[in-house]
DNA sequence: GTTTGACCTTGTCGTAGCGTCAACGTTTCT
DNA sequence: AGAAACGTTGACGCTACGACAAGGTCAAAC
């Protein structure tokens, strides 16, 4: 038998076996004159039981250490392991397909909607439609979900969940509609003033007395100001004036 | 932010971070005096998206498709491809687990007990407890069985079966055990013919006839040829006087 | 006699998603 | 001032082969 009619035989390409051998998966068959591989029956009942346990799902490696090895003890636990092993696959696959489920069910589609507990329904309420100032609101409220510990994550979301409520959800929109228009305005615009000040009122007291607080902490200073930086001149007058009042309400 | 604080943050290493930026996914941003990566807020926000889409299970190139494309069309599309993928390779793994536990199960741990079908029957019930040639023989049928299709497998176990009923098995280990003794033994050992006359009787005229058929096909007598090379000088022997005796009996 | 086509040979590059050096410069802590 | 901990680019390694390239060999067709 040549190298082709043996891979035909098992159901395998040429440049497999030719790798099997280089892996040390299958013996070197001896040479015909020409230089050609002359393999003999043996060599394909080899060769299909290294398929058979690749389709498992082995590694070659294994396989290699399973065929050399030889006896039962190391192909029991190999084995085991492996089962263990697509297990868990199985159920990293199931749990993707759960979360794709909840992806897909959303008829908005935004990825993001794929955060868990108290935080996904702050998530979900928030109005993100058509506002760019919600909608990376939305993304950085994400990332602080996955970034922060368990402990700060219930704070955050019962810190935001009041502006999420049906009463309050009008007024929150239409604020977010206000920060939007901002975005290129001149920072002496009056309706940055307008704005700080409703803002000011619309925030809950727990909410001012945190973002007050934050300021002078270092680890949520450096939060503050990094999400600052990524305000427009005249959203971030709205942010400075804001400041001003919160403080003064003490 | 730097490169280390921006990968802690989401939870990546800063090669990650760095392969990136590489494929495109995630923008360089400004470098500071000294060379170093300088991030902002956006690009966590950039990274984190990147991250959650890719333990989705998408590939880099798709995650790079979908962020540049960007209108949800797209995205759709790529999630539902990739929940039908998803639900390929959870069929997949389900039949792999239970190849494996079938092999599990199996107290001897043969690792050719994957077989379905008739195939099965015979291959569970031909005796290979110790006997090195009826091991030999099992690779080969399922060899065979893999590589036939569906015609010839039937018509192969159909004539395998006489040999693995109760009433033979006996026999057939027997015979196998002799088979075994003559790896050795010299071609003119007294046992060579003895065991050649027990093995013409004991198989059944189905079997002899589709054996003496087979030397004059030419894809079943290049099978012949190949089986009979790994048999050692006195197996051979026996096997040319079984032939001889098989076509006597006509 | 040669040309075609189907084989065979070795060798090298490419894949996905980074991990892991190497060799070097910068910042920061002590 | 020296060490530790950061940053930079560049290159190789991993899996299990596929897909070339650049040839040599062999049988059949012209």
């Amino acid at each position: 038998m040549r190298i082709g009619e043996l891979a035909a035989l098992v159901g395998v390409s040429t440049r497999t076996v030719r790798h099997y051998h280089y892996l040390g998966l299958l013996p070197e068959p001896d040479r015909l004159a020409n230089g050609y591989r002359e393999y003999r029956l043996r060599d394909a009942v080899v060769l299909a039981r290294v398929r058979r346990l690749a389709e498992l799902g082995l590694s070659l490696d294994e396989i290699r250490d399973v065929l050399t090895d030889d006896q039962g003890r190391e192909l029991r636990d190999v084995l085991l392991e492996l089962d263990a092993d697509l297990a868990r696959q199985q159920e990293a696959i199931v749990a993707r397909r759960q979360r794709l489920a909840a992806l897909l069910a959303d008829a908005e589609l935004r990825p993001d909607s794929t955060v868990s507990s108290d935080m996904a329904a702050v998530l979900r309420d928030l109005p993100a439609a058509g506002s760019k100032f919600a909608e990376f609101d939305r993304e950085v409220l994400t990332l602080i979900h996955t970034a922060a510990g368990p402990a700060d994550r219930t704070s955050f979301s019962a810190l935001f969940h009041p502006l999420t409520e049906p009463r309050a959800l009008a007024q929150t929109q239409a604020i977010y509609a206000r920060l939007d228009e901002l975005a290129d305005a001149d920072p002496g615009d009056p309706r940055v003033a307008d704005l700080a000040g409703d803002l000011a009122a619309h925030l809950p007291d727990e909410m001012a007395s945190a973002l007050v607080a934050s300021v002078d902490d270092a680890e949520t200073g450096h939060w503050l100001k990094m999400l600052s930086q990524e305000l427009s001149a005249a959203q971030y007058e709205a942010f400075r004036l804001l400041m001003i009042m919160l403080k003064e309400r003490r």
